[in-house]
DNA sequence: TTGAAAGCGCTAACAA
DNA sequence: TTGTTAGCGCTTTCAA
């Protein structure tokens, strides 16, 4: 497996190997003649250039870090998805992390990409505090937060508008004639769920209901933990037509436990998501949510992360995109 | 942001800088006095070390690429989720790319990887024909092929036994008193499903059934195709009381069809899948489905291929896991 | 125990 | 248009 460098293609052709490195790069003044034959030489060799070596000298290496909490996470992989085909379209490669929502982890991985030398790094941030516990690590390579608005902080991010997701889908319920609506899963340490309380409380006052709240005591929002709020919910009498759940994957542990409690849904309850990941238009599902534009957001996350390394811009921004609501079959129009 | 390098640090300790390597690196020669000294001065100065420059003199980068088909798909993030924990255990980190299924993307990506020097590739084939289409390649970087079977193919694989699990399904539903089963979903250009249908085949001959098929005419099996092949299926009257399907996904496909037509899942027809996708054990859904150990399957590829690596071993090894049948809901027992 | 120096494969400034 | 040379930041002989 002996590699074939750019001195073995410059001795079989008799040349320097600065002519060889221009024939590549395509660029620079070089007879055409010279080029094609030294072209042609390296394709009878073999040889494939080395990135490392390239980026040793020119101070890049064409790699953007992309700390998720956890791929297997379907809105995560979906994003992921979409943010490989933007960058690669770009010219760059992803270098996949998983942080486990722990902020040491978290530290340890952006670390490591500093010292990968990664041109910027994509960060599904841990938790809220993610951005104080990397602070001084921050000004050492560009950096976009997605998924998680961070309020006022100075640093880019980009980010769907939890506030007003959280209001239309409150809007939503009450066209539909709903006026007892449960906030369920509402939890701690992340800016994203207190925005979209905010929204949920704006609404309802707004609108002359009670807000209603069921907080989440778990560290996450997953499937499991909704389902066991969802266990203490139901066991005592339930006085609300309409759940609005956190998040989709909240509200799909909520649809299990009203599942084994004898709870249909929508006829007994309406219930309304948050994010629409690919579970939520899954037969027998179809929930009804609000939606993240997935794409939208990858490619503005890659966008606005080049614009930083390309541009050498200093400085942030911070884009924050409109929700929609995807009408599926899990909420009831109340008949008067 | 200029970058803090080992000449600094040497120079603001007064020693050479291989001193300072060698401190850093840990073992080594080096009196415990100034080692602790330098470490001090690198971490007051904030030095991190540049993994480039040291990949290009010890000629590894400590990366692993890993071509999968779709991140997005459920099965391949589960998977990446476990390859990069049990990597990263190994002081590997990932490099992800998709293939979307093209032979020729899938060509463009390995030679990426061959240019990006990682020390080993993990490969989630985009055909049957993956194996050929990289064959002169192959030789230039210890890989893996993850998830396919490839039969008698002189490369390092790792998948489930697609043959014995098939088998195994159809002696379920056989148990189940079902005589009538269809295998549904039946693709060309790919192992993995061609040796499904054998173990299918296999099965009803020894159990005295006769075996049915229907086809995927689709390139993939995605729960749209598998709708869309579900909606031919009951454009006439349906005489099997139990299908077979391919993959999770086309199960998923048809019970969405199966919903529009009112046919119910397990009363009318019982539902068999294979994979054990995340989304089967949903609420509402409770696949019953042939399960791929998928965190196994994970670390049996890290193993395989850092063996490989580590200790240049030449030739290949072939690993094949017995999958299991996991019990949910969509299978009938019928009453004799 | 430490320092000097070579070299990993490449690009680019400068000369010819 | 091409060749010569320095140097990217690091590890590792070899010598002191």
């Amino acid at each position: 497996m002996k590699q074939v460098t750019i001195k073995d293609i410059a001795r079989a052709a008799g040349v320097s190997y600065s002519t060889v490195s221009r024939s590549l790069s395509g660029s620079s003044e070089i007879s055409e003649s010279t080029r094609t034959r030294i072209l042609q030489i390296c394709k009878q060799m073999n040889y494939t250039a080395n990135a490392v070596a390239r980026s040793m000298v020119m101070k890049n290496t064409k790699l953007l870090g992309m700390i998720v909490t956890d791929i297997s996470n379907p809105f995560m992989s979906e994003l992921a998805y979409y943010i490989d085909s933007q960058a690669r379209n770009r010219g760059y490669n992803i270098l996949l992390c998983n942080s486990l929502r722990s902020l040491e982890q978290e530290r340890v991985l952006f670390e490591l990409m500093i010292s990968r030398k990664v041109d910027g790094v994509i960060l599904f941030p841990a938790e809220s505090e993610s951005f104080h516990a990397l602070e001084t690590l921050l000004p050492r390579i560009p950096t976009i937060f997605v998924g998680e608005n961070l309020r006022d902080v100075p640093e880019s991010y980009v980010t769907v508008d939890n506030y007003r997701g959280a209001y239309m889908g409150v809007e939503y319920l009450y066209r539909l004639g709903h006026r007892r609506i449960l906030y369920f899963g509402k939890r701690k340490g992340s800016t994203t769920h207190q925005l979209r309380g905010e929204g949920y409380h704006a609404a309802c006052r707004d609108l002359g209901l009670t807000p209603r709240y069921m907080n989440n005591t778990f560290a996450s929002t997953s499937i499991k933990h909704g389902y066991q709020l969802a266990q203490q919910l139901f066991s005592q009498p339930l006085d609300v037509t309409a759940v609005f759940a956190t998040t989709d994957t909240n509200a799909l542990g909520l649809m299990q436990a009203a599942e084994e409690k004898g709870i249909r849904i929508p006829e007994d309850l309406s219930l309304l998501g948050f994010d629409n990941i690919r579970y939520s238009g899954l037969p027998r599902i179809g929930l009804t949510t609000i939606e993240q534009p997935k794409k939208l957001l990858a490619s503005m996350a890659v966008d606005s992360l080049l614009e930083k390394i390309e541009n050498e811009l200093t400085g942030y921004t911070h884009r924050v995109l409109t929700p929609s609501l995807v009408e599926r079959t899990t909420c009831l129009k109340l008949e008067k």
